[in-house]
DNA sequence: TATTGTTATACTCTATAACTATA
DNA sequence: TATAGTTATAGAGTATAACAATA
């Protein structure tokens, strides 16, 4: 039996570690966005559609958002000045969403800003750790994620 | 200059892998809390609860809560028959939280199973990579809470 | 008939403000 | 006057259902 409380089982959990870190890389990165006026969801958007002229419900699929919360993050980016939206000449009902010059600036600050804030989120670790990290996460990422692992 | 495209850049940055490696944590753990029909935040109370009596106050800043969300987390807890409030002798205003013979059941039945789901979850790993897993969190948390780095 | 996007609506989670009772 | 708890209410954030336009 433990002698720890359950209490100090709780929070010394790796797995509510984790839970909690994430929080705060969130809290962070939602932070430094505030001076684009986008949260991280809107940028995400905004990447996918730096590329390539995606309708929204492509938008909708890679960000795995609803088509209904779709409509509102393409209106605040109308807004911002960020993106407009275009009627496709080959599917008229699609609406592409395409990025302004000022929403291409803005992606391209946006990720600048964002790697520099990840190495001050990181610094505590050396390269070396840092790199372990990132293979760890993505190998957990890979073997918990419910999207794989679902009857194929 | 990058050759990857924005989208790249966002999914394969750590801090954003981490963000989403912890959300996938957390619905695992609400989803396997379901059968004692509590969430992670309810949990967390009766962790706190189990040792010692303490008030609706006391929880509220052991857990980062506001008072009102406590009160209906307690509420809960009792409908459920997992805690109840008893009234202080030394100050009738306080409520102090005090978990029933089942209470005190579901969160050692809970923390147990917490502890299989989380093996599970980090079975990709080998003991070594766990502890240093374990270790990096914990110091990149250290280095990240805001509260720690709030002018003292 | 199915799909894309929109609107209206509801639901969850959490916080703010006003209140009661105790100190 | 301040604190503990409660209630009512409002605000994000997101999802469901019904609808319009188009395929």
């Amino acid at each position: 039996m433990s002698t720890r409380t359950a209490a100090q089982q709780i929070s010394s959990a790796t797995g509510y570690m984790l839970l909690r870190l994430g929080d705060l890389a969130r809290e962070r990165i939602e932070r430094e966005l505030r001076r684009w006026e986008i949260s991280g969801k809107e940028l995400r958007v905004l990447g996918y559609a730096h590329e390539r002229e995606l309708a929204q419900r492509d938008l909708c699929e890679l960000c795995g958002m609803d088509r209904t919360t779709m409509v509102s993050v393409v209106d605040k980016l109308e807004r911002l000045g960020y993106a407009s939206r275009a009627r496709s000449d080959v599917d008229r009902r699609k609406h592409l969403v395409v990025l302004t010059g000022r929403g291409r600036q803005v992606v391209e600050e946006a990720l600048a800003h964002m790697a520099e804030v990840e190495a001050a989120f990181l610094a505590t670790l050396d390269p070396a750790e840092r790199r372990q990290l990132n293979d760890m996460i993505a190998r957990l990422y890979v073997a918990n994620d419910p999207a794989r692992s679902a009857s194929p």
